[in-house]
DNA sequence: TCTGGGGTCCTAGGACCC
DNA sequence: TCTGGGGTCCTAGGACCC
């Protein structure tokens, strides 16, 4: 790598992030929804414990937001059309949106279902210019509208992508970070949520990037520790240097789930579990993994708290009979702390099954 | 009106070793 | 024999993202 070539012109980053993904999907095979209020999310009974996954346009303008409970989304807006979560058929979408990109180049980092980006600096023509035509391919082979965002990293470019939504465009030139960000919130920053947010202001009085980019480092330092506040001076100012990760191996897989109605029974936690174990079993086994850790994770009623309690494995493995009595272990040790709202099972620190690895476990459990 | 399901990364404390 | 410090691993929890 010569570093002093890629330090000498800026990269380009394109961020692309779809608009109303969910609902727009569903409207493409329903157009007679088109214009009515769509609320995606959960079963898609607005009285069942769910969650809102996208809402139209027109629902938001009632205040129908993204994550909020079901039942609130129906309560804002009674009239909205409530459909089911179809997560392959979204999926198959996001596939060609991802074949248009890999069109453009091959450097694309997937960030989501709905989102990507693309390193377009070896491609020919202006930001803008570029920005337009994968806009235009969007438009024409998926009916689907875009938001695209370019700049010279992946934070800014990502920023800028939320700046005109929906169907915006918008480039930052190079130099011009620092600007752009200053008289926006801090929350616009990825990694910068709501428990930040609130920290900011109450304790630092900051409220936009510009105040933040403009703390003193001992203030932010001691409040959030060395590491935390050099990150946040960094972003503030519209710095990022992270590359783009074109692939990656999953470090976990997981299922939980939450009870229709609250519960004590350890018969149906443990039931679930089994479930959740057999399926993370077979998945591992359609991926050639073996898992490290297992870890029980228990969602209490009273106080929505989570606890969760794991365990490394002697022996990394892909065996349900090593697995389960682990499980039934770690789950003995949590406080009964009331009814159950959640289950869940995660296996973590996932490698790949070796040859030798297979020969040893098979030795140890004939 | 209560808050889904799938992930990632970071931190802190205790155990343990040198 | 006592004390301290550094590094690493493991567990638990928190914040955040889509």
């Amino acid at each position: 790598m010569d570093k002093t070539a890629a330090r000498s012109r800026p990269r380009r980053i394109l961020h692309v992030d779809m608009d109303a993904f969910f609902a727009a999907c569903e409207l493409l095979r329903r157009p007679d929804l088109a214009g009515k209020p769509l609320v995606v999310g959960g079963s898609g009974d607005p009285q069942s414990r769910g969650v809102v996954s996208a809402a139209s346009y027109e629902a938001r303008r009632f205040g129908v937001r993204s994550g909020m409970a079901l039942r609130e989304a129906h309560r804002r807006c009674p009239q909205a059309v409530f459909l089911p979560v179809d997560f392959s058929y979204y999926a198959s979408l996001s596939r060609r949106l991802y074949a248009i990109l890999k069109r453009l180049t091959a450097r694309v980092e997937p960030a989501g279902i709905d989102e990507a980006f693309a390193d377009i600096s070896a491609v020919a023509g202006t930001a803008e210019e570029i920005a337009r035509r994968l806009k235009a391919r969007v438009r024409e082979e998926l009916k689907l509208s875009a938001s695209v965002g370019v700049a010279t990293n992946k934070l800014m470019a990502k920023v800028a992508s939320d700046l005109d939504k929906p169907d915006g465009l918008v480039v930052v030139k190079p130099g011009r970070e620092r600007a752009v960000l200053a008289p926006l919130s801090v929350k616009v920053i990825p990694g910068i949520g709501p428990k930040t947010t609130q920290r900011l202001s109450e304790r630092l009085g900051i409220e936009t990037c510009g105040q933040l980019a403009a703390a003193p480092s001992e203030q932010l330092a001691a409040e959030f520790g060395e590491r935390a506040a050099e990150w946040m001076h960094r972003v503030a100012r519209g710095i990022d240097d992270s590359p783009l990760i074109e692939e990656w191996e999953p470090r976990s897989v997981s299922r939980e789930q939450t009870f229709g109605a609250d519960t004590d029974s350890g018969a149906v936690i443990l039931g679930t579990l089994h479930r959740q174990l057999e399926r993370l079993i077979r998945e591992l086994h359609e991926e050639g993994n073996v898992a490290g850790t297992v870890t029980v994770k228990l969602r209490f009623a009273r106080g929505f708290i989570t606890r969760t309690r794991s365990q490394k494995l002697a022996q990394p493995t892909d065996r349900p009979e090593v697995i389960w009595p682990l499980v039934r272990e770690l789950l003995g040790r949590f406080e009964q702390v009331g009814s159950v709202r959640l289950a869940g099972l995660r296996l973590s620190g996932l490698s790949r099954k070796e040859q030798g690895q297979l020969e040893l476990l098979g030795r140890d459990h004939p």
